[in-house]
DNA sequence: TGCCGTTATGTTTCTGTATATATAATGAAA
DNA sequence: TTTCATTATATATACAGAAACATAACGGCA
């Protein structure tokens, strides 16, 4: 039987902007390839797509998580800023800060679902 | 500036069922008011969706979380089952310790955002 | 200068989801 | 037995978001 469980963050300041485990493995794995083309490749996701998830978040956000450049012998790339770094490291602490602190709870939700 | 966040707990056994702000808003209205009808209403949606939400519910746990009864002079109604109670109850309680446990995480992330 | 992989963006097509509408079925009470 | 508000469900339509496809721009380097 297997379960888990994962989560959402929603922050809101005047639109609102949902933080999930796609965005930050998408950012996760920019700062690893150092190419936003290359993360969606890994990822399985087409290149527009990754791109606008990251052209959301460099705007939601008061600085850019991902700077690009463009052009160049391999015809550019992307890092992740230190905005970008500390988004995912704040989003990681969240979620094992949450699943320790609910973990008796959750296991009783999952033991609600069908089997 | 009003700045908030909200999370939707994710939930696999087999398949996966989201438990967020809008089921567990639901099934409280639904306790609060005696009927389906009456809590779709109350929260600005359609009966479709309402009783949808309640059925992928019903199906998604190991026992009802909504009883229903059909006919009657009052049409029929709706009831929280005790299950459906301890999904409340284990719900909002994972919102407040994870609140707890990640509040200074959270309102980082939340400075993050645009002004 | 031409090549190449990447960023950046526009356009079209598709598909799944929400919405709207309609209608049975129910059963207690008047 | 008629009425009534509700549950339960079907069907058609509209819409939004995703996917697919296409293409421009960029700039080191050979």
């Amino acid at each position: 039987m297997k379960s888990r469980f994962e989560f959402r963050l929603r922050l809101y300041r005047d639109d609102s902007i949902a933080i999930g485990p796609g965005k930050v493995a998408l950012l996760e794995a920019i700062a690893q390839s150092g190419s936003i083309s290359a993360a969606a490749r890994q990822l399985g996701m087409s290149y527009r797509r990754a791109w606008l998830l990251v052209d959301e978040m460099n705007h939601a956000l008061k600085s850019p998580a991902v700077s690009t450049a463009t052009g160049g012998s391999h015809g550019g790339g992307a890092q992740i800023t230190a905005l970008g770094q500390d988004l995912i490291n704040r989003y990681r602490s969240v979620e094992e800060k949450a699943q320790l602190a609910a973990a008796a709870d959750i296991a009783a939700l999952v033991k609600l679902l069908a089997p």
